[in-house]
DNA sequence: GCATGATATGAGTAATTACTCATATTGCCT
DNA sequence: AGGCAATATGAGTAATTACTCATATCATGC
């Protein structure tokens, strides 16, 4: 079964389409879970028939990996905005706040989403997007941690690129999930998990 | 929609009824993912009838939140046995490094189903759970914090017990999911992760 | 304005799904 | 032994679901 798209868009109303099937998956997963997503219930919401989602994507899988793929796309925008709104003179706390911030918006905004995200990746066959991923959002932070080298110990970058977005997810579920959410907490404990990882000598 | 129990087993083939749902529906979710996981498949693997599912549970939700407490209750389980395993004179570092590794060993073990409880914990109402994990699981970590105090910067041991084992589960993902897995690596950055957690100063 | 490919439609279908209920079997108590 | 509650059964159903296909509408180049 093959999970890449049937067929790109080439016209703008196809494009929009398309852009419109993926806008509805996010919705209703982020809204209402895995167990609601369904594709008649995307289609109706994306407003255009259950015909014309199939003639994009070939099954409900590609669907999925369609959506992760944008999800990842978003979430790397969003962190790069965030290294870049701050001065080229900004110290390492102040830009790695400014970065925990932005994940954690990003993730809350999108709770259901995200770990319905983490789900269908795991299940899915997908090597090569979390590669793709590293590359686009990991290299803003790899950059990032070459240019303050003096403020942490020994890391390799692309090791730490990896770790540390996961940390930052990890934190906010475990705190802003909370009823009622304890954001406060969520960022500090976000910052002082980051800092912490990144100041620890060796371990081996 | 309730999602209590329906009925409590009495006597002792009813408890192995219960038991045997839940087991099923614990494989199917870790082998197959959440897609998978429907009533029937479960009465089926379980060896039990569709009637008999529905005895002990009133509908799918609620036999999915008792899969969640099952769940944690392992995975409370797992850490207070490696928490004690070791004597009590071992030094800080010891005892860190084998509770990294025995939270990744129980996460490796259900990679699927640990990201489908997560997804279903912020989809239904739960929160008196989340509540009556700390109380297990987080019991031991918080303990622990205490007994060494020395060894820690100033962190509020519920706090910390609360942020601790999503660290490890989420550098558990971020390494452990590559093909091939990097188990090696996935357990030097948890392990990293929580000492620099723990040996960092406030950051407000 | 016409031809042709791109795009959109949605009724329809076979399969799946959550769940019910009437009936059957089992174990326990006296 | 017999009676009663606990437990187990599974055919059945109404609803949902992934997906197809024949047909219709659009857009663009000539």
């Amino acid at each position: 079964m093959s999970l890449s798209a049937r067929k790109t868009p080439r016209q703008g109303r196809a494009q929009a389409t398309y852009d419109a099937i993926l806008e509805a998956a996010a919705h209703i997963i982020a809204k209402s879970g895995l167990t609601a997503f369904n594709t008649n219930a995307v289609a109706e919401r994306a407003g255009v028939s259950i015909g014309s989602l199939y003639q994009y994507f070939p099954n409900k899988d590609a669907l999925m990996v369609a959506l992760i793929e944008r999800q990842q796309q978003n979430q790397a925008d969003t962190l790069k905005a965030a290294a870049t709104s701050l001065g080229p003179d900004a110290d390492f706390e102040t830009i790695v706040r400014s970065l925990v911030r932005a994940a954690m918006q990003h993730h809350r905004d999108n709770d259901l989403l995200a770990s319905a995200i983490d789900h269908e990746e795991a299940r899915l066959p997908i090597d090569a997007m979390l590669g793709s991923y590293l590359d686009q959002g990991g290299r803003v932070v790899a950059q990032l941690l070459q240019r303050f080298q003096n403020d942490i110990l020994v890391v390799d970058a692309d090791t730490a690129a990896r770790t540390l977005p996961a940390l930052v997810r990890a934190v906010t579920d475990a705190w802003a999930n909370l009823s009622p959410p304890q954001l406060d907490i969520a960022e500090a404990e976000a910052v002082r998990a980051v800092l912490g990882y990144l100041r620890q000598g060796s371990t081996h």
